[in-house]
DNA sequence: ATTATATATATAAGTAAATTGAATATGCAA
DNA sequence: TTGCATATTCAATTTACTTATATATATAAT
C-alpha cells in the first residue's frame, strides 16, 4: 500500500474531482471506487474521508441527500457549483504540484550532462 | 506558488533524492536548489527543512561535516549507505503514489465512455 | 554611515490533516 | 452463530508542517 502520509493535502482535491466524475456518491462508495482505481493500493480511512465530507459540506462545496438502502442510511454528496469551482483551481494546484515534484524527482536525464 | 500543504510527506523522500543527485549539499543551497528546479514555485521554509535534515540525522541516513565558509558555518549533509537504500524505498513509494494520484485524478480517457 | 539584502542555521509555538481505535447498526453467507 | 460486508460517526493522538523569532556575518545600495 502506498505510505498514506503521502496523501496528506490532496485528499479534498481527490474527493472533489471523483463527484465530478461519477456525479453523486456517498462516502462508503467513495472508498471503495479509490480502492478500485488504484488497483487496492490506496485506502482511504473513515476517519480521514468523513471528516473531509463534512467540511465540505459545511463549506458549501457539496449537498447532501439522505436515502435508505437496505435499512442502512446512504447520504449521498454531491458538488455545488462553488464546488466545481473550487475542484477546479485544486485540480490546477494539483498539476503545478506534480510537474513541480517530477522536476525535483525526475531531474531531466541527459540535459545535466551535456 | 504551489500551495505548500501538497507538500506533507514527501520532504523527506526530495531532501534524500537531492542529496542523490549533488552528492553533499548544505541545507541553505536545499532550499535554493528546489527554488530553480521548481522556477520559484516551491519555497522550502526553514522551520521545514532543519528539522527534516537533524531528523536525517538522527535516523543515520546522512552524516555532516561542518566547514567554514566566508565566516558562516555551512552544515554539509550527504547519504550514507543506510540513507541511499531508504531513498529508493521512498523514491520507489513516491512513484506508486504519484501513479494512484494520476489513476484518479486522470481517468483513462475514452475508456469509460466504449 | 546606515539600510537593505543575501547568506547560514536553529528552535519554539501553533495548526492542519491525517491515523488509530472504538462505537453503532443491519444484511447476508458460511 | 460466527464472520464479513455495508454504512456512518467521533474522540484521542500523532505527524508534519507553518509562522515567528533569534542569532550572526558579508556585501551592495543610498
Amino acid at each position: 500500500m502506498v505510505s498514506t502520509n503521502l496523501l496528506k493535502g490532496s485528499l479534498q482535491t481527490i474527493v472533489l474531482k471523483l463527484l465530478k466524475e461519477n456525479g453523486r456518491m456517498y462516502g462508503y462508495e467513495i472508498t471503495k471506487k479509490v480502492e478500485e482505481l488504484t488497483a487496492g493500493k490506496v485506502i482511504l480511512t473513515y476517519g480521514a474521508l468523513y471528516p473531509v465530507l463534512h467540511k465540505l459540506e459545511a463549506e458549501g462545496s457539496v449537498v447532501t441527500e439522505s436515502e435508505n438502502h437496505k435499512n442502512r442510511t446512504r447520504i449521498y454528496y454531491s458538488l455545488t457549483r462553488a464546488g466545481q469551482s473550487i475542484m477546479k483551481e485544486k485540480m490546477k494546484e494539483m498539476k503545478e504540484f506534480l510537474d513541480a515534484i517530477s522536476q525535483i524527482l525526475n531531474p531531466s536525464p541527459g540535459f545535466n550532462h551535456v
